[in-house]
DNA sequence: GTCTATATTTCGATAGAC
DNA sequence: GTCTATCGAAATATAGAC
C-alpha cells in the first residue's frame, strides 16, 4: 500500500512521455502545447511541470526513454537475425511498418528529435551518443557475422554500421513519401551491395 | 518607370522567401513568427499576409523555388562532374558545407519540409515529386556516365538514384551531429560501392 | 501594395487549494 | 503529487490609413 503514490507517480510520468512521444511525433514539437499532452495522459499542466519543468523537459526526458528502447530494440532483433539479408529486411519491415502500428511515428519522432538536437546544443550532444551507439551496434553485429562465416567488413564496424543507419535512415525518408519508389528488394540488395556481399546470401525475401 | 511596382512586388516576395528559408531553417517553422519572417525581409505581417495569405501560403512559396533551384543546381552539377567519384565527393562537400556558406541551412531546411510535407497532403504530394526529379536526374547522371564507360548500373537509373540519395541524406544527418564519424572518403567508399564500381575510379580524394 | 495599430486567441508558466 | 484558476506574453490575422 506504501507504494500507491510511487506508483501513481511513474505511471504518470511514463503516461505523459507516451503521450508525448505520440503527439512530438505526430504534429510536431512547437505545434503541441503542454495542455494537449497533458490532457492526452489524462492528467494536467500542474503534473507536467511539478515533473518535468516544462515541455522542453519532458523532451529530454523522452529522449532518454527513447535511447534506452532503441538500444534494446535493436539489440534484440541483431541477436535473432541469422544473417544480414534476413536482418536487412527485418530492420527495413520495422522502418517501414504503416502508420496504425506506430512504426510509422518512429521515423517521425527520429527526424522531430535530429532538427531539435541539431538546434540545440544539449539534445544535440545526447543525440550524437545515441547515434554512436546504434552505429556500435550495428557495426559489431555485421562485424560478427563477418568473422562467423570467414568473410570481411570493407570498413571498420562503426564506419560500415553508420554506412548501413544511413542507407535506412535515407531510404525511409523517400519511403514515407512515396512508398512505390523504395521497394524492399532494392534497399536489402543496396546495403548488401555496400558491404560488399553478393546478393546470393539471400534466397528469396518478401515482395 | 512603370516597371517599379511590379520590381517592387517580386522584390518583396523575393525577400520574404530568402528570409523565410533562413528562418525556418535555422528555427523551424512552428518557432517562427509570421511577424519576424517580415522583419527579416524588411517588411511588416501586412505585406506577408497581401502576398501569401499567411505563414503557411509562404512556406509553399518556398516549396516551390526550392524545387527549382534543386533541380538546377543538381543539374548543374551533373554536367560538371567528369565520373562518379568526383561527382560523389563534390555532392558530399555541398551537403557537409559548413554553417558559414548556408550549405549547413539546406539540409535542415530540408527535414523541415520532409516533416512538414508527412504532415500535411498537399505538401507532401509536392516534395514527392520533388524527390522523385532529383532521383531522376542523379539516375540518368549516373546511367550516362555507365553507359560511356561500358559499364553497367545494378539497378535502374530511377532506384540507383533512389540509394544514392539515400546515402547522402542519412550521412549527412549523422555527419551533421558528429562531423568525426562520417570522413570523406567512407561516404564515397560506400556510395561507390553501393554501385558496383571498385574503388580504383578515385585516384585520390580530399581529405 | 505597404504600413500602423489592434482585436482575438492561445500558449507557457505559476499560485494556491486539496 | 495533483488539480483548478489565472496572469502575462506572444502569435495570428484583420482593419483602416496612406
Amino acid at each position: 500500500m506504501a507504494r500507491t503514490q510511487a506508483q501513481r507517480k511513474s505511471e504518470t510520468r511514463a503516461r505523459l512521455i507516451d503521450a508525448a512521444a505520440d503527439l512530438f511525433a505526430r504534429k510536431g514539437f512547437h505545434a503541441v502545447s503542454a495542455e494537449s499532452v497533458a490532457a492526452a495522459a489524462d492528467r494536467t499542466t500542474g503534473a507536467l511541470y511539478s515533473h518535468f519543468g516544462g515541455k522542453e523537459g519532458l523532451l529530454l526526458a523522452l529522449l532518454d526513454v527513447w535511447r534506452e528502447r532503441t538500444a534494446e530494440q535493436l539489440a534484440d532483433e541483431l541477436s535473432r537475425a541469422p544473417d544480414p539479408g534476413t536482418h536487412f529486411a527485418a530492420m527495413w519491415r520495422s522502418v517501414t511498418r504503416p502508420a496504425a502500428d506506430r512504426g510509422d511515428a518512429w521515423l517521425l519522432l527520429e527526424l522531430e528529435l535530429w532538427l531539435y538536437g541539431v538546434r540545440d546544443p544539449l539534445v544535440g550532444a545526447q543525440l550524437s551518443q545515441r547515434y554512436a551507439e546504434v552505429r556500435a551496434l550495428l557495426g559489431e553485429g555485421l562485424a560478427d557475422w563477418a568473422a562467423a562465416t570467414g568473410s570481411e567488413l570493407p570498413y571498420p564496424p562503426d564506419e560500415t554500421g553508420g554506412l548501413v543507419l544511413g542507407v535506412l535512415l535515407g531510404c525511409a525518408m523517400q519511403y514515407r513519401l512515396d512508398p512505390r519508389c523504395m521497394p524492399q528488394q532494392l534497399v536489402v540488395d543496396g546495403l548488401s551491395g555496400l558491404l560488399g556481399l553478393t546478393r546470393e546470401t539471400q534466397p528469396g525475401g518478401a515482395s
